[in-house]
DNA sequence: GTAGAAGTTGACGCAACGTCAATGTCAAAC
DNA sequence: GTTTGACATTGACGTTGCGTCAACTTCTAC
């Protein structure tokens, strides 16, 4: 018994397409092909072909499917290691439905949807989760609050003088000086005034900070870009005018 | 201020390949391009920037991105069609993961990972329950002794014909026949035969199977593979039939 | 002056086919 | 014997969002 391409195709609820595809990256040759170039399949290769369809419904790429009907691979370790892959995949999306939800509720609630640019130049809502776990829910919405009272030419400027002492971290970085000199202390102060306008600065909460510059790419880099290493510098001065100054 | 393709690029944290990107298809155009081909950028296209990727994170398409951004589209509608979007992903992933365990159940049970299909294209020990339930336990016991009694040949012959009798209904309701035609109750006097191999049909049998078709979901799709909406085509032709024949 | 970092424009690759385009075959109808 | 229409073939591009060379030019720092 011999099926012609739309005939598998039909039957096994495809495309004649698919078959030739299927064909082309050696999944699924058919059994015979006529002196005219046209592809016959017989019984064994319609029951291949819907273990290969069968298999793809649970989402398997077709190598993987190549593997597993090779025999070189275990049909249940393919769909454990499978498995894991869709979980990955599911948890991603929740978390996405989540982030939609919640930026809806933003903009609904008549907010501009636009990157906010606080506290180092990101999105501070972005932070929310680890500012509220290190230094609590007041720190964060004191914060929040006092962004959201600003023009948008202040957030502008606020941001703007960031830039201006990363750079001169930066530049700093690049001259080879010390932490604890005096030219670094100086930009450290205003980098102390500058967060103090957000919130009320602490010890710990500035040395903190100074490590999370660091231990954080997202921070780092906002130093970094200046010249590798800034950013530790940044830190170790921030450490050196806390035990000064705070 | 203005900055080099690499200094938003790690700023936003992305890469200049992406702005190269962006750049192409329209979605962010460097704010000044040197005489040396050099792109920069200002800050709105900072701004900007941080938007695409806000949105971007959040699952949207960059065509979709930049119908937002244009005001041509509501920020909120997009994302609550989006939403929509994700949800469904979600569903299909859900299911996908069902299907997944079940069938690991199955192979690590020793079965032979095939697609074994009876009565409609399916496995058929898998509606032992529900066969019970409706029409007692000799008449799954009967099926299933007849099934069994088949040569592997003819239980591929015998699945094949279910196939074809499905596909032939899916282009009945394609061409938009009624269910009292002549066109379709002729395939449907192939399902009775059909049926007829493995049980006594009865009148009440063939309607309630009919009902089946169209309230379990296995079977439902067993036929709406081939058009939405045929499985409801096979139930009225089989009332019908059954209503004439039976 | 020269090295090395950073910039540029192509162009291919990925996953799994859908979808033309241009053309050849086959069975049935005229 | 020919025409027609359905079905077949082999390319080859399009899809999504960039990653990743490759080959070359430009800038920056010593």
């Amino acid at each position: 018994m011999e099926w012609s391409i739309q005939d598998i195709a039909r039957s096994a609820g495809t495309t004649s397409r698919t078959l030739r595809h299927y064909g082309e990256i050696g999944l699924l040759a058919p059994s015979r092909v006529g002196s005219n170039g046209y592809r016959y399949y017989d019984q064994d290769a319609l029951v291949r072909l819907q273990r290969i369809l069968l298999l793809r419904e649970l989402g398997l790429g077709l190598p993987a499917i190549a593997e597993v009907l090779a025999g070189q691979r275990d049909t249940a370790a393919a769909l454990r290691t499978h498995l894991d892959l869709l979980e990955q995949e599911r948890q991603r999306i929740t978390r996405q439905i989540a982030s939609v939800r919640t930026t809806l509720e933003k903009t609904e609630g008549g907010q501009q949807l636009m990157a906010e640019e606080v506290f180092d130049g990101f999105d501070h809502t972005q932070f929310k989760d680890e500012v509220v776990e290190r230094w609590g829910k007041d720190a964060y919405d004191k914060g929040d609050q006092w962004w959201g009272s600003l023009s948008d030419e202040d957030k502008r400027a606020h941001q703007q003088r960031q830039l201006d002492i990363a750079a001169d971290f930066g530049r700093a970085h690049q001259a080879g000086l010390a932490p604890d000199s005096d030219v670094v202390q100086a930009i450290t102060q205003r980098l102390h005034e500058w967060i103090g306008a957000a919130a009320t600065v602490t010890k710990p909460y500035f040395v903190g900070l100074g490590e999370m510059y660091v231990a954080d790419p997202r921070f780092t880099q906002n130093y970094d870009r200046h010249g590798a290493g800034t950013a530790e510098l940044v830190r170790d001065a921030m450490k050196i005018y806390a035990e000064r100054n705070l």
